[in-house]
DNA sequence: AGCACGCCGACT
DNA sequence: GTCGGCGTGCTC
């Protein structure tokens, strides 16, 4: 059957549409006889570009003429097939080009280039005749007949150098000849420093160990903060390293802070590795390769490290697995735990889910749609195996309380205008700087205010491309937006109108906050924990070490500072605006309240100091309050599940967004009413819009949106896909799908 | 997604 | 007269 001219079909890196062919024909080549999953390069239009040997044969009449032929094969052992019906399955699942996919997961290039040469040296077999020094004497009787040895190691183990080493070789007295450099990864050890789990913890980790060997089974690991998640999937991690197979723990990128890395060290001997946007290419292609090779590693990544080409995966883990970071929202619009899931399912594996505040999703997946838990810990609930087994851990370690938490109605304590601190959140912070404890204030708004308005105009200063407000950042002198980055100089000049003077900010921004508690209290020391205050890693280290030193007072801070740090000297947490988060009307704007104000309150007293959280609403009322209020997360959870579960919203129906989106009004426009007249009518599937996205223009780009709600048992992609196939996408307009959206902006 | 081709405004 | 804007179309 083999021929010259044997085609082969290949998937290349373009977001070819679903009605388009999945694949490229080329002919073989030098990859002749390749197996299916072989990465390749090939010649496309003006450029080359890697792709993946999907099958063998012509898929269609290309002219022959038109074929191109296979140009180079990667330097690495063929994906598996798993792993490829994996990609298969992300594609299928989020509507999102195949090729866009393969691309994300081939997104290390040098993971495929030539492995760097290192010299080696040994002894020359006819010891020229020269002149003999102490060193080279050295490096002689060091190396035996038969031994050679890299020049950096013979070079440290003799006291030598490598230009000694070349010397050497050039008079003769060595051979010096190339050598793949051999990458090895530091190899984490099992029982560095084992911790001994308390008895509910080891119970939960070897019933979930029981299962490691059975195939895929889905764990929610429930625990409130500091009850010992993290120490329980380490001991299941042990075990995986052990048997030396490979562990991919996804963790939000705000997450992968040197506090995870440390525990990981002091758990195991060795720094974890690695995997976000920042590592270095070098270190990239040394990870890639290794995971496709099935070294036994263990790897802590963002979202992006869901695509790294394991072959020899024994376990998945998604920690803090309610974070939204988890969704991606741009060419691939994916959430890395649905799809981390999807993943153990594929490969047989177990996946373990760990949070202290579950998403709904997660929550009913482990107990069915009732919201509330009345079965024992971990019944797997009738032998349904898309469901998750829930493993509740109650106890904090170590004995420290959960602060107390109470609402503070701003109708009744309003702060004068332009102030935003009640009078009972001012006496805590007095009572907190008196016992020389800290106070974190929390306020998800960075820069000084959100708004900015000319007294003499009445001009709002806005956005010139996108429909949104510029927000004053005094510190950086400037107004931004936060939604494309534009910048201006803050200027006292209204941009309207040229009056000067008459710029006023309107709402709290955190520099804001710090004004305010400057005034206040202008004993203390304060500083700001934002994205733009602690923008580089070292910056925002150097801001927790002297946080945690007890050399700040007051923190006001965003979600940043709200997220995962462990402050020892925190006392009291003040919520600023409790219901920032609920407006908008967003599907999860109650969940999100939810999860991050006990996660904020959390905060407060974790270790010998009891605490205390004040959440300042004009709602005190708000269900999310009163269960916030009570610590009652259960009642929060089934609260919102029968909210969602009459309301027929996720996870209780399917919810996808398709976005058009273009720099001309017009255009979009006349899409959006050629697709809505073009709308399937099936009963049971509700189509709403075509509505303005809540920010109509964003980067210049006009934006359109559809909502698509079905019920849970209909296959919301195929009826996408036949509506979308329908019509084609004229030039210019950009049609995205964002399955099980999150984004409502 | 790239990249080139292609047709209309301000410069060497 | 050329350099360069980004609209349109193609990539086996």
């Amino acid at each position: 059957m083999t021929s010259l001219s044997a085609i082969i079909q290949i998937a290349v890196p373009l977001p070819l549409r679903r009605k388009e062919p999945l694949t490229y024909d080329y002919l073989a080549g030098i990859a002749e006889g390749l197996p299916i999953g072989s990465i390749v390069k090939v010649p496309l239009g003006k450029r080359e570009v890697w792709g993946i040997i999907m099958a063998h044969g012509a898929s269609k009449e290309v002219r022959p003429e038109k074929l191109k032929t296979v140009s180079e094969i990667a330097d690495c052992l063929p994906l598996s097939a798993s792993h490829i019906r994996f990609l298969k399955a992300v594609s299928q699942w989020s509507l999102a080009p195949f090729g866009m996919v393969m691309k994300m997961m081939l997104s290390t290039p040098k993971a495929f280039d030539p492995p760097s040469m290192i010299t080696h040296y040994k002894r020359a077999e006819d010891m020229a005749e020269g002149r003999m020094t102490p060193k080279r004497e050295r490096v002689l009787s060091f190396l035996d007949d038969e031994m050679s040895l890299d020049g950096a190691t013979l070079a440290a183990e003799t006291g030598t150098s490598q230009a000694i080493l070349k010397t050497m070789a050039k008079a003769g007295f060595l051979t010096s000849f190339e050598r793949p450099k051999i990458d090895k990864l530091p190899e984490p050890i099992a029982d560095f420093n084992p911790v001994t789990l308390s008895e509910d913890q080891l119970e939960i980790a070897k019933a979930i160990s029981k299962q490691c060997e059975e195939g895929y089974s889905a764990h929610l690991l429930d625990g409130v903060t500091g009850s010992g998640k993290t120490e329980v999937y380490f001991h299941l991690v042990a075990e995986q390293i052990r048997a030396r197979k490979q562990v991919m723990i996804l963790l939000p990128e705000i997450a992968l802070t040197t506090a995870w890395q440390s525990r990981f060290e002091a758990r195991f001997g060795v720094k974890p590795l690695i995997w976000h946007s920042s590592v270095t290419p070098a270190m990239r292609r040394i990870l890639w390769r290794a995971a496709l090779q099935g070294e036994p590693m263990v790897v802590v990544g963002a979202r992006s490290a869901l695509f790294l080409p394991f072959s020899n995966l024994g376990l998945i883990i998604i920690d803090e697995e309610h974070e939204q970071a988890f969704k991606q929202e741009d060419m691939v619009f994916y959430h890395a735990r649905d799809m981390a899931v999807m993943r153990a399912h594929i490969e047989q594996l177990p996946v373990i889910l760990a949070t202290a505040t579950p998403s709904l999703e997660s929550w009913v997946n482990a107990l069915g749609d009732k919201g509330r838990d009345d079965k024992g810990a971990g019944d797997k609930g009738g032998g349904d195996k898309t469901r998750y087994q829930h493993w509740q851990m109650k106890a904090r370690i170590g004995g420290a309380h959960l602060p107390q938490i109470k609402m503070v109605d701003l109708k009744k304590d309003k702060p004068p205008a332009g102030r935003w601190l009640s009078s009972q959140l001012i006496k805590e912070i007095e009572i907190a700087l008196a016992q020389g404890s800290q106070t974190l204030l929390y306020l998800n708004r960075r820069g000084y205010a959100p708004l900015s308005i000319c007294e003499a105009c009445g001009d709002k200063a806005v956005c010139d491309a996108c429909d949104s407000w510029l927000v004053t950042h005094r510190l950086s002198g400037s107004r931004q937006c936060h939604h494309c980055g534009y910048r201006q100089p803050l200027r006292d000049e209204c941009h309207g109108c040229g009056t000067k003077g008459q710029m006023r900010a309107y709402g709290p921004g955190v520099e804001r906050l710090a004004e305010e508690v400057g005034s206040l209290f202008p004993e203390a020391r304060y500083c700001i924990f934002s994205s733009d205050t602690a923008s580089r890693p070292e910056v925002a280290a150097e801001m927790i070490r002297a946080i945690t030193e007890n050399e700040v007072d007051i923190i006001i801070g965003t979600q940043m500072a709200a997220k995962g740090h462990h402050f020892p000297h925190l006392s009291l947490v003040g919520v600023v605006d409790a219901d920032l988060g609920l407006a908008g009307g967003d599907l999860r704007a109650a969940e999100r309240t939810y999860q991050i104000l006990s996660q904020a309150s959390g905060r407060a007293g974790r270790a010998h100091i009891e605490g205390k959280a004040l959440l300042q609403s004009y709602e005190p009322d708000n269900a999310v309050f009163h269960a916030l209020a009570a610590q009652d997360r259960d009642a929060f959870l089934a609260l919102e599940t029968a909210l969602r579960k009459d309301a027929q919203m996720p996870p209780f129906a399917r919810l996808a967004a398709v976005i058009l989106s273009a720099g001309d009004q017009m255009l979009v426009e006349q899409f959006a009413n050629q697709m809505a007249a073009q709308k399937p009518a099936y009963k049971d599937v509700d189509i709403f819009g075509p509505a303005p996205a809540p920010i109509a223009r964003i980067r210049g780009r006009y934006r359109i949106r559809f909502l698509i709600r079905t019920p849970k048992q209909v296959n919301i992609q195929q009826i996408l896909r036949d509506w979308i196939d329908k019509q084609p996408v004229p030039s210019g307009i950009l049609l995205q799908i964002d399955i099980d959206p999150y984004n409502f902006l």
